[in-house]
DNA sequence: TCCGTTGTAACTATAATGATTACATCGAGA
DNA sequence: TCTCGATGTAATCATTATAGTTACAACGGA
């Protein structure tokens, strides 16, 4: 099947990024250590900022987080990049048969279900902050 | 962003008509109660068959339930039809740059993050029997 | 044997993703 | 003020998954 994006993990990446060294953040230099085009980059970014987690002023550029490390969720993040037009990751076939009890029923009944297991999953990502996040990486790669 | 296929709320609602009417179904009458292509409902019943859910008999057809409505779980048909190579549907940027301490050590924090995300998910899944779903829309229905 | 059904292959259209080039615009510093 | 590095964004292209459709071989009960 079709997985999400890898925007979502690029996003991630960025913001560990800004949190370690906010001074030397262009989109290059990012984009180097992505291993991806600095135009891919700047697009996440671009979409971090309308959520209101970065700030950017254009030009002679500077990123800087907009909130605090630990008021950043993994929530937020996916929420910033993976938006669905109305949220929900499950996709339902529509305008089944109406004069089948099935067909007139299964909507309602499966979406219920599903936005129940999604909701399982957000509340997990709702727990992680970037902070801890970031002091993970930071643990795992000993210095910095 | 990309959501699931609707193959998924397909085959629940395929597996939904061969347990309240398992005598009929053919692909042309679940086809019509799902309102596409016949050719569909045979993608799906064949890897419904694969994963051991269903037992097709060719030739003057006839589709039935290998298992009992309460041993399969929303889980079961989720994995029957939306199956990614490794089962992760978080995606991860991959060959980031080594020498950088978010790129060389992102993807395994990430990753861990993202699991526990996705098996919250599925554990939700895995607590719906087809029973229960299948007992939800006889009562939306009110009759059969 | 006949006929309805299944099992598949092949083809098309659509859409999301990811990469890339190109260029207008901004703003700090010389 | 002018230059230069950086951002913001449009446009294009290749790749891939999905969904629909036609076509046809093969199966098996009546």
């Amino acid at each position: 099947m079709k997985k999400f994006s890898s925007r979502y993990s690029i996003a991630v990446h960025i913001l560990s990024l800004i949190a370690l060294s906010p001074a030397s953040c262009t989109s290059d230099f990012i984009a180097e250590s992505v291993n991806t085009n600095p135009v891919i980059i700047r697009r996440i970014i671009g979409m971090l900022k309308k959520a209101g987690l970065v700030h950017v002023r254009p030009g002679t550029g500077g990123t800087y987080l907009q909130k605090g490390l630990d008021e950043i969720t993994l929530l937020d993040v996916y929420r910033a990049v993976e938006v669905a037009d109305n949220g929900n990751i499950f996709n339902c076939h529509e305008e089944t048969n109406p004069r089948c009890p099935v067909g007139a029923n299964i909507e309602s009944v499966f979406r219920t279900k599903m936005v129940q297991a999604q909701s399982a999953m957000e509340q997990e990502l709702d727990h992680v902050t970037l902070k801890q996040l970031v002091s993970e990486l930071k643990e795992k790669s000993g210095s910095i």
